[in-house]
DNA sequence: TTGTACGCGTTATCAT
DNA sequence: ATGATAACGCGTACAA
């Protein structure tokens, strides 16, 4: 059995209550006494048993996240830097779940719930609002990253994804291209009809009209290299653009049409999504639409943080936080290269 | 204040200790009051605190993870990934930290021996081995991932970084390279000083004498753009091939060549380390070296259960598991394409 | 088969 | 300023 405060009394010579009072530098307790205990506290290695100091009713200092992590590695690992970040700031620590599927996040739910987190932040919703009326209902604060409910009010971070294919739609548009394909992931999932919308709406607005056998989508983004060639083997006209999902997304992409002795910019201009490290790296270097994904990260945690620490009996205005996406404009989608490009 | 299992109790008309079994679904029960009781719970939502099961001398079915995480996002976040898995499957959750630094290192223990997890998962080891030891005598189970300290037998599992650098080096050599430049991450780093070890294992089985002035260190590795740029015009003769410290340091060093106007692999021959998802997809595609980097983290998480479940009377013998690496030969070190590629 | 009572480690309350 | 005691929610030894 680990050490315990009582072994610290014995040894200090004083009773727990005091050892207590000591150990959470309370102010009414003798300096010399304070000493005592601390000095013993430390000879013995004491550490407070958290799950104690939970159960007598006061925090579980720990914060549950729930993430969808569809392979999207280097996207959710951006997210849970700026989490891991705020939450060290606040002495939190953070349980982290991944949601492959509705069973899996169920599993999650439970888990954190049983672990008494004092708050969660939520990037999965694979069994729809069901799980978020319940934290509701129970109190639980909780802050959606990157995901968004109809007709249900509550707190969320999110990336601007239909202006961001808006954005580089607009942008393909404007370098001439009129067949452009369109590639998606999962369709239910929010962020893919998002795109869409975007794509859609900057069609709609240079008056270019919508064709369905443009818009491709696969579950597993990163295996979409097949779908890419086959599709633009059979459209006839060929796309001389590909709005790729995101940037992980453009590297088949990018093999697709070098397999078909496609050259980029000329004969297919290409922009990614994201903006991830490698995306200025690549040849030619990627278009891509910056997002600000560590932000998101940093931001929800600290919403959730405000929430949690503010007094129940004040009501509480939910917080939407969008970020816009900028487009970093690179070689793959220009053929003549930008003066000074919009580099970072 | 949450529902307990006194509320339960109340509902299903039994007492709590009753409850407590229908719920645990011990044998001892009658299978009327256990549906009974079961309703009841599934009614009020009723989930268990394990806040108070830990407390009362069961495990806190929690593990904790300390990363080094030196921005090297997909490495760790495979490792997490394999973490993960295996820990779900046996219903433990996992509590991450960032150890950035000394300091950070130490609040993250602090953390977690407060959270009395039931094990740990360490991939830093900026304290030096003194944590180690405090864990050891405290009994509490841990594993080293891709770390190892000399003269303290404990549990780990690596990657073979040297014998990694040392299949890549002998490759360059065979393809006739004489000068190689080696890039390192930190030179503190264990990491870097056995790719160290393995380049000149490599050299001296071909009887190339050591040349201090090729190996190259730079703390932040994916910034080593300007340095590799340095170092490529400064040296007389120039390198013919780089053994860049991982997949995301080839990045810049092939931009840097790129701005050299030196043609890859004709002028400079190039190899990368962990083989990334995106290797295959760079042009041209990234020889590498393949890591179980997902295995590994799978792997110690088993080796940590079963240390975990280890009877304390039974001795223990440590288990040390080295990943050897594969070779995997892309175009960015060989002027002629091997017939049948290596490609994943 | 079911119920009563205690203890896990901590802190708040009350008493001294 | 310090000490005794109760309570948090759960599981279990023991009693019935």
């Amino acid at each position: 059995m680990a050490i315990t405060i009582h072994d610290v009394a014995r040894l200090a010579g004083v009773s727990t209550s005091t050892a207590s009072r000591a150990l959470n530098r309370r102010p009414d307790v003798s300096k010399e006494v304070r000493a005592r205990v601390q000095a013993a506290a430390k000879e013995l290695n004491y550490a407070v048993n958290l799950h104690a100091r939970a159960l007598k009713g006061a925090t579980s200092k720990t914060l549950g996240v729930i993430l969808y992590n569809s392979r999207l590695l280097s996207f959710s690992a951006a997210i849970m830097e700026g989490i891991h970040d705020i939450s060290l700031h606040h002495g939190y620590s953070v349980i982290v779940c991944n949601a492959h599927d509705a069973a899996a996040e169920r599993q999650a739910y439970q888990m954190l719930l049983e672990k008494r987190v004092d708050g969660l932040l939520i990037n999965s919703l694979n069994n729809g609002v069901e799980p978020l009326k319940r934290l509701a209902t129970e109190n639980i604060p909780f802050v959606l990253i990157n995901r968004r409910v109809d007709n249900f009010d509550c707190d969320y971070v999110m990336v601007n994804y239909q202006r961001g294919s808006y954005l580089a739609t607009c942008h393909l548009l404007e370098q001439g291209h009129r067949r452009i394909l369109c590639q998606l992931g999962a369709p239910q999932h929010s962020p893919s009809q998002e795109r869409l919308r975007g794509y859609c709406e900057a069609l709609e607005e240079f008056g270019v009209p919508f064709e369905p056998e443009l818009v491709i989508a696969s579950g597993q983004v990163i295996e979409c290299y097949d779908l890419v060639l086959e599709t633009m083997r059979r459209l006839k006209p060929a796309p001389t653009a590909i709005l790729a999902y995101n940037d992980e997304a453009a590297l088949p992409v990018l093999k697709a049409l070098r397999e078909l002795k496609l050259r980029v910019p000329e004969d297919v201009a290409v922009t990614g999504q994201n903006d991830l490290f490698f995306a200025p790296f690549l040849v030619p270097a990627l278009t891509s639409v910056a997002q600000s994904v560590y932000e998101m990260g940093r931001r929800s945690t600290e919403i959730l943080f405000e929430k949690i620490r503010w007094p129940q009996d004040t009501p509480w205005a939910t917080q939407q936080v969008i970020y816009e996406p900028k487009l970093v404009v690179r070689d793959s989608s220009v053929m003549v290269l930008p003066s000074v490009a919009a580099e970072r």
